[in-house]
DNA sequence: GTGGTAAATTGGTCAAACCAATATTTCTCA
DNA sequence: TGAGAAATATTGGTTTGACCAATTTACCAC
């Protein structure tokens, strides 16, 4: 049986928190290359291995990432850091999808209420602006784009809920499930006129967290995610007809040799 | 500059993924250890490093957990993975607590509603094990277990509700509250009689849940919420006498020989 | 210049050995 | 006989050195 004992530091992760920092700090900033595994091993006075099992710590959490022959780079997107085991997840199990969408319905509900009883004059002032940005991104044919303005506005939503783990989680949330869409459902062309759908829904949301109403900020922002919900659900089936490979991931491996 | 070419599978991340797979499937339950390195290293024809790469990905999953001499064991309760980045910046922000709570008020009220309209026979009888089991807590002194019985017993309602997300996050944000109270407020034994009314609150939103009724079981867990919110500020009030020595942790280390 | 080939660079893997902490067995002594 | 201590075996932690494979860079012929 396991003892309780207090964990002997272990070399590889004091190697690791030593990397994350100077990644955090800024000394090693996104896109850097980091220094070749035996220069790099010699300067922090760690054997290879070591080294290495540190820098795969790291690119479990997302934040390097290395290419055999090419080096070991910093991840450029670390907000994204926050949420990969999710996205592992989600990735291996679908179904979770619409678990991730009732959650966001509760999110997203709690959100915009307290978005219209707390908001600042600075928070409507950046809400009115993503949601002219996010307006404008949807005439524009760039998924990207639409991904990008839509997820600053319902980050500025909570934001203006004043609760850190709110805001936090809502973006992180509405950016995995982005990610996922797009990763599992190509482009969702398939939608007709739910851009001008969406947009009427955004715009009920936005104004009732500038007119202040509370309820009536919940009630639209969960009628958007409904409304999401039974889009992507309609996407799904339509979608279902294609073949569902199941891609069962090889996760077999041959090693080049054996004892 | 990066080319992004399609990575070529590495070892480490198949072996990861294998037992990752065992694990999540059930061959590897939760508490059980692997087998030794060396043996396992032969049993999946790798070598030792990098099966101790592929560990070290899993360990920085919070996946599994080695001791020195020990062996390596599949971690308990996999949830506690899920959240270290805001362990991070709870500590540097205490002001953070009362966001958690707020945010945990609205989790728990609605992982109790849900539980109560969707548990099965199964989760019923799970639930009634954990609340016994808290309830025999609440009459010991050992802290660490009345801790480890309150959060067993949320996940348990958690799970009851049956989305994974919510499941998942009510009992990471537990934890994390647990870990931030006994690491900023030591004993917290200044709470006099909180025992009995904790021990009621446990009980209504636990006859709540069984009996089925979604709403009661909502304001019960939003009136226990509330009163740990309510007792917590008063012993931050009677707490903050005391010096509040900022600890910046030494992330240093020394390597045992260099060069 | 352009294109292709050779060389250098760099991450990926393996092998064997030794250290250190832990777990297990054995022995001793009361 | 039983409990505690010592010896032994087990097991993760680390190092060294070597070789493979992919990428990048340098160079040369055309």
């Amino acid at each position: 049986m396991p003892s309780n004992k207090l964990q002997v530091p272990r070399i590889s992760d004091a190697v690791a928190a030593s990397l994350e920092r100077r990644i955090l700090e800024g000394s090693l900033k996104p896109g850097d290359r980091l220094p070749p595994e035996r220069e790099l091993s010699i300067e922090l006075g760690v054997s290879r291995p070591s080294l290495r099992e540190a820098i795969q710590k790291l690119a479990s959490k997302g934040m390097v990432q290395s290419r055999q022959g090419g080096g070991t780079y910093v991840t450029d997107r670390l907000e994204s850091t926050f949420f990969d085991p999710w996205q592992d997840m989600m990735g291996a199990h679908p179904n979770l999808r619409e678990d991730l969408l009732e959650f966001r319905r509760m999110l997203e509900g709690q959100a915009a209420e307290w978005a219209a009883e707390r908001a600042t004059a600075a928070d409507l002032t950046r809400l009115e602006q993503t949601f002219v940005a996010l307006a404008n991104a949807f005439v524009s044919d760039d998924l990207d784009l639409r991904s990008k303005a839509d997820i600053a506005f319902h980050q500025a939503i909570g934001e203006a809920s004043h609760n850190v783990l709110l805001g936090h989680l809502s973006a992180a949330l509405l950016r995995l499930m982005h990610d996922n869409i797009r990763l599992n459902l190509g482009e969702l062309k398939s939608i007709p006129a739910a851009g001008t759908l969406l947009k009427s829904q955004h715009t009920a949301i936005h104004d009732a967290i500038r007119e202040r109403k509370p309820q009536a900020a919940r009630a639209a922002a969960e009628t958007h995610i409904d409304f999401v919900r039974e889009t992507l659900a309609q996407s799904l089936r339509s979608a279902a007809r294609r073949e569902t490979a199941e891609r069962r991931l090889n996760t077999d491996f041959s090693p080049s040799n054996n004892s």
